[in-house]
DNA sequence: GAAACAAGGTTGAAGCAACAACTATTCCGT
DNA sequence: ACGGAATAGTTGTTGCTTCAACCTTGTTTC
């Protein structure tokens, strides 16, 4: 039998306040690192999945999955990286047809500027602002969603890994 | 005394896949009204904020922060959206400063024809992924959230408002 | 061993968002 | 009642995302 077509006062009261903040959360993030490190948020999510792979190397296709993002969107924003310095393009030796990007040493030491300050942020907006039970509910729920927007998952497979090597330590911030 | 300069794994495990659904969900929500309906979400939601205004007119400004955007980017939705026919624009009678925002009988008939699709999505990828209790937490925790990223709940105060007007019951879609 | 097809990326054009500059009206103070 | 400040929107420019077209290289198939 098919439901109402049009939400229930239950649902809206879930979903309205979702909306809110899926329009302004993002905007805080890359609002917060675009002023402090001329950075996108999504720039940054690459960035950091370099460091967290062992040879700070990984190729195209395996950065846009584990981002879930596009591999047009991906070079685009990678072209810039590299124009930056942050990164740089090789053909894959194994794979003519495939690109492998490697972090540099700027690019790492960017990732460690840029976190503490990063991390400041999502604790302002987010995870200060809930219990730990509501931390701990949030992740289930996350999770839960994401089984059906992703059902393969291939975020988590890498992003949910260890900590960034070296970090929990990064000594006091000077800007590059 | 400083907490750690980047995410505990605690932390982390909350915060990866909110990011993934951040990135997702809005892409999905948009690709869904796009293919059916030619609107963006965001062009949905001012169309419904207006259709939940008893006389479906609404000052700009006031559009503006129920609907958690700027000033130029609501002027360039508007825009687009009179010239699909949806709106219209008159300067308020009260104050010549002002533009009022009326919903047109097309873009009243637009948001009833979208609605039945849009709610099934969100069904879909969110509110069914979730049991009743889950739901009544990320009410919570997406509130708790927002009170962080906009003190004055400015969305809320309207978007929470009544189910639309006519659209329980709106009869069997034909697209216009 | 070529021709067809698939896989991996890149590039260019079009659309939307953010920011800054600008216009027009109203408010305020003296 | 006049000049300056504040309010309400609009417009233009720039940057990012998407989509489609394209170019290589690799893989099948006959």
């Amino acid at each position: 039998m098919p439901r109402s077509r049009s939400f229930t006062p239950e649902e809206r009261s879930t979903w309205v306040p979702l909306v809110a903040v899926l329009e302004l959360l993002p905007k805080q993030l890359d609002a917060q690192l675009q002023a402090d490190e001329a950075l996108t948020h999504f720039d940054y999510f690459v960035l950091t999945m370099l460091t967290l792979t062992e040879g700070h190397t990984r190729r195209m296709s395996a950065l846009a999955s584990a981002s879930n993002s596009t591999l047009p969107r991906l070079s685009h924003v990678v072209a810039r990286l590299e124009q930056r310095g942050y990164v740089q393009r090789q053909t894959a030796p194994d794979d003519a047809r495939a690109t492998d990007v490697v972090l540099t040493n700027d690019g790492h030491r960017k990732v460690l500027y840029a976190t503490p300050g990063h991390v400041e942020n999502v604790r302002r907006y987010v995870l200060d602002a809930l219990t730990p039970e509501q931390s701990a509910q949030l992740r289930e729920i996350a999770q839960a969603i994401l089984r059906r927007l992703d059902p393969e998952a291939k975020m988590l497979a890498t992003a949910a890994g260890d900590a960034v090597p070296g970090l929990r330590d990064a000594s006091r911030n000077h800007r590059p």
